[in-house]
DNA sequence: CAATTATTCAATAAATTAGTTTATTGGTTG
DNA sequence: CAACCAATAAACTAATTTATTGAATAATTG
C-alpha cells in the first residue's frame, strides 16, 4: 500500500475520526453537553455526571485530546471549558440528528415524562412568540454561573434548589415559563413540578439556550438589572 | 442507582452516541464521505476505498444501524445511500470543526500538496465570482452518475478518466477551473496537473459540491443541454 | 514542613471493536 | 438445476477502549 493517494487519504480521515471517537462515549457527550452551558472543575463534572473523578479526569482528557475542550488550572482546581462555540454547535447539530435520525429518542423522552403533571407539550412557537412579546415571567432554573454565561433577556434566575425558597417573588396570576438547559436536562421539570404543587401557573420550555441561539433567539450575560 | 433521572440521561446519551461511534472510524467517515456524492454499491465502495468487501459490507452495516444510511436491493446487488441530506450536512460540520480544531489537517495537505507545480491556494472568493460569472471553464472531473446527482450550473462533466480523450474540447486561450468531490479527493488535482502538462490553463477549485451547497452556491441536477 | 486536597497517572480486568478468513444466503444465468 | 455472483454471516485473532483501583503529583493550608 504505498500509493500516495491512499497513505493521504488515510491520514486526513484518521483526523476526522478523532472528534468522531472523542463524541462515540455517552458520558463524554454528557460532560461535553455540560461544558456547553459553562465551565466546570473535574470534580464538579464527576458528580453532576456520576462519574469517579479519575473516570471523568480521563474522558476530559479525551475530550481535549481532540481539542474540543481546554484546561486552565488555578490553584489546586483544574478548570475545563470548551474550546470554542463552534464545538457546542456540532454538539448540537449531533443531537438535531439523532433525534431526526433515531426514533429511540423521542420514544424514551415519552416514556420518561409519561405520568407527569404538566409536560405535555407545549406549542413552542406561539410560547416563545409570548416569551418575546414578555407576556410572561420567565424564570430560569438553572445554576447562577449559568444564567450569568448567556440567559433569555429579562428572565429571572432561580436555581432549583433554591426555588422553594424564593416562591414569594413568583406571582400567581401570571403564566410562568421555566426553562433550564435543553429538552435532556431535569430542572425544569422539576420545577414546574414543585410550581403547579404550589398553584401557580407554570410551563416548561423544552429549549435550552443552545437551542435558542440556533434559531437567533438574542442573549443576555450577567446579571439582570 | 436506581435514580429516575440518571437512567433517562444514560439512554439520551447512549442514543447521541450511537451517532458519534458511527463516525468514529476512519473508513467509515470515507465511506460516508463518498455516499455524501451519490449511492453506490458495496463492491465499488470496497474498491473505492481499498477495503475488501466483508469489511466493507460491516462498516456499512454499523452505518445503518445508526440509521445514517440505507440499503435497496436491486437484483444481486445493494445500493448502499445516504439516509438524508442532514446526514451530509452533519458530515460536513464535523470536517469543518475538524479543520479548525486540529492543525494537522492542515499539515497533511500541505505536505501532499508540496512540491506539486499549480496547487498553489488561490484566492477561492475571487475564483467563486468568477464562475459565477461564466468567466471561466467550468470542469467536474467526478464520474459521470455524481455530477448528475448535482454540480455547478453550467460545468462541462469529464470524469478524470476520459479527459486524456476529450482534450480536444478545451479551449487554450481561457482558464479552466477544475473541481471534484472537496478538500480531500484528488480527482481534480490529477486533472489539473495533466491540463497544465499539455499546455492548458487550469486551476482547481478545493470546494467540493457539498461545500458550495452550503455557502448558497446554486445547484444544477442531471445533463447539461 | 507535614497534612490535605484536587487531579492525574499507571496497572489491571472486562468489554468492545476491527480486520481476516471461510462459509452461507439469495438471486441470476446458462 | 447447476454454476455463478454480490453480499452477508460467522468465527476467530488482535487491538483498542472502558471502568476501577491505588499510587503519584502538585498546589494549598495549618
Amino acid at each position: 500500500m504505498r500509493n500516495p493517494n491512499r497513505v493521504f487519504k488515510d491520514a486526513i480521515y484518521e483526523q476526522f475520526a478523532r472528534i468522531g471517537k472523542a463524541v462515540s462515549s455517552p458520558k463524554r457527550l454528557e460532560l461535553l453537553d455540560l461544558l456547553c452551558q459553562w465551565e466546570r472543575t473535574v470534580e464538579a463534572l464527576a458528580k453532576e455526571t456520576g462519574l469517579t473523578v479519575a473516570n471523568a479526569s480521563q474522558h476530559l482528557q479525551a475530550l481535549r485530546a481532540a481539542r474540543l475542550v481546554e484546561t486552565e488550572k488555578v490553584g489546586v482546581f483544574v478548570t475545563y471549558r470548551v474550546a470554542d462555540q463552534v464545538v457546542c454547535e456540532f454538539f448540537r447539530s449531533m443531537r438535531v440528528l439523532a433525534e431526526s435520525r433515531l426514533a429511540e429518542v423521542e420514544q424514551i423522552k415519552r416514556r420518561f415524562l409519561e405520568g407527569r403533571e404538566g409536560m405535555e407539550p407545549v406549542d413552542r412557537d406561539a410560547l416563545i412568540e409570548r416569551i418575546r412579546e414578555g407576556a410572561v415571567i420567565i424564570l430560569d432554573v438553572r445554576p447562577v454561573e449559568e444564567y450569568n454565561a448567556g440567559h433569555i433577556p429579562g428572565a429571572m434566575s432561580i436555581p432549583l434548589k433554591e426555588l422553594e425558597r424564593h416562591l414569594s417573588e413568583l406571582p400567581h396570576n401570571q403564566e410562568i415559563v421555566a426553562y433550564c438547559r435543553g429538552p435532556y436536562c431535569v430542572l425544569a421539570i422539576q420545577a414546574v413540578e414543585m410550581l403547579r404543587a404550589k398553584g401557580f401557573n407554570a410551563v416548561r420550555l423544552e429549549e435550552g439556550i443552545q437551542d435558542l441561539r440556533a434559531i437567533g433567539f438574542p442573549m443576555a450575560v450577567g446579571e439582570e438589572k
